[in-house]
DNA sequence: CACTTCCCGATTGTCGACAATTTCAATGAA
DNA sequence: TTCATTGAAATTGTCGACAATCGGGAAGTG
């Protein structure tokens, strides 16, 4: 029943370095490394049964996809967003992902689209089931957009945006998750957006998926008010 | 005379994987080592004096910033983008710096607004004495957009822009450099997206950068055109 | 002559050891 | 007590060596 995150055709691990990088990447971003906290060598060398060569690299990586950040000669620590960095991330998937829409809207395939109803319709039924479980909701809504994303044929938006940013993201998807009636709300966002998609106006898809992020940008923002003063809990209705 | 790129405030290179990696990417950048051109690991080991060690961490970042391309087991090669990837990035570029052109209108200071005119004039007066360089307007070209990119306050835009993309960009300043009557019209379009920064009009600097852009496009598209028919060469007036 | 097989040189991947630097707790002085 | 100093332990940075893998040419076969 496993079928989050489209197959990426996995690109045969064929190197140490390679596996401890996607290794040390999903720790990450399923919190068992949580976010600020210090990682050394020695202790991912003995933890992952490798030298610290093949790690160096891999950490090397992380550091360039900024999932961790590394001081010269002090150590490295897994990146911890601000708020203000979240939102300035929000405020950069706005501009990617409209722009990713508009050229679904142009060049999404029949079956593609179809494809998109469908991980809809799976993740609408998992929602009747686990309601309010923000996780899958939130992994559900990255499907979504893995999706059209990889329906906008531009590769290099998709390495920048599958490969980098949505890592970040991830990284969030719990703590701030989308709270009150938002998760109904963005069900019927993406209805549309595929709507605008299948009847190929570029135009409409990118201004609704840009206020479909600019409406989670929005839940985020009141979502970490609420966490501010939990005197004024959020409706869960 | 060196006042290109605004000074980073160099972030003290301490470590040998750091030098090397910033002198393998300003090789790359430079042309020094040419798109497509292979590297191998004892070369530049021996080349640049150091080990193997700190020389593969630096290629990992270089690997990941997509300034090289490696395959496990046989080697690594400088990146060499077709027409199509080029003009990908330039979409790219479209939905970024016009979002970085509106906040830069919301949050530039006046005197950052007075230091982006100064480089506007000394590339004009520069390219009065180089006329048809397109080296120096393309770096000059480069700098202005930098500049809007640093007033848009959003850090991970810049790093985005500035530490990733750009430097893809330049590989490809000298190959595609703007040609005809392109450079003149260009300053026009600087100018009257700096107007509109200075005169706080979001929405119009936002316009008028995604329409620059669109413009440096279309004229890499005419002079990829003119390249595989020389016959027909691109008027140089 | 074309094609396959095999082997050798070269390159990449991995490891353990040593040097350089930082951190932090213990020590001592004001 | 508080602060500066120092020194040892731990961690990071670098190196050279060995193992694994790949590419290309020689040799052999049809």
């Amino acid at each position: 029943m496993n079928l989050n995150l489209p197959e990426q055709a996995t690109p045969e691990i064929r190197t140490l370095a390679e596996r401890v990088f996607h290794q040390l990447q999903d720790a990450i971003v399923r919190g068992e490394l949580p976010p600020g906290s210090k990682i050394t060598e020695p202790g991912l060398s003995r933890a992952y049964g490798i030298s610290r060569g093949p790690l160096r690299e891999a950490m090397r990586r992380l550091e360039a996809h900024r999932l961790i950040e590394r001081v010269p000669h002090v150590g490295a620590r897994v990146v911890k967003l601000s708020v203000k960095e979240l939102l300035e991330l929000f405020d950069l998937r706005e501009a990617l992902e409209s722009m990713a829409a508009r050229l679904a809207a142009e060049h999404m395939s029949a079956e593609q689209i179809a494809g998109l109803r469908d991980v809809l319709a799976v993740h609408e039924q998992q929602s009747d089931f686990k309601r309010g479980e923000a996780y899958y909701q939130r992994e559900g809504d990255l499907d979504f957009h893995y999706l059209i994303v990889q329906g906008s044929q531009n590769r290099m938006l998709m390495t920048l945006l599958c490969d980098d940013l949505y890592y970040l993201v991830r990284l969030y998807r719990t703590q701030f998750s989308a709270s009150g009636t938002r998760p109904q709300r963005a069900f019927v966002e993406h209805h549309r957006i595929i709507d605008a998609i299948e009847a190929g106006d570029a135009e409409l898809a990118e201004l609704l998926m840009r206020r479909h992020l600019s409406a989670s940008r929005a839940n985020v923002v009141e979502r970490y008010a609420a966490i501010l003063e939990p005197n004024a809990p959020t409706p869960v209705t």
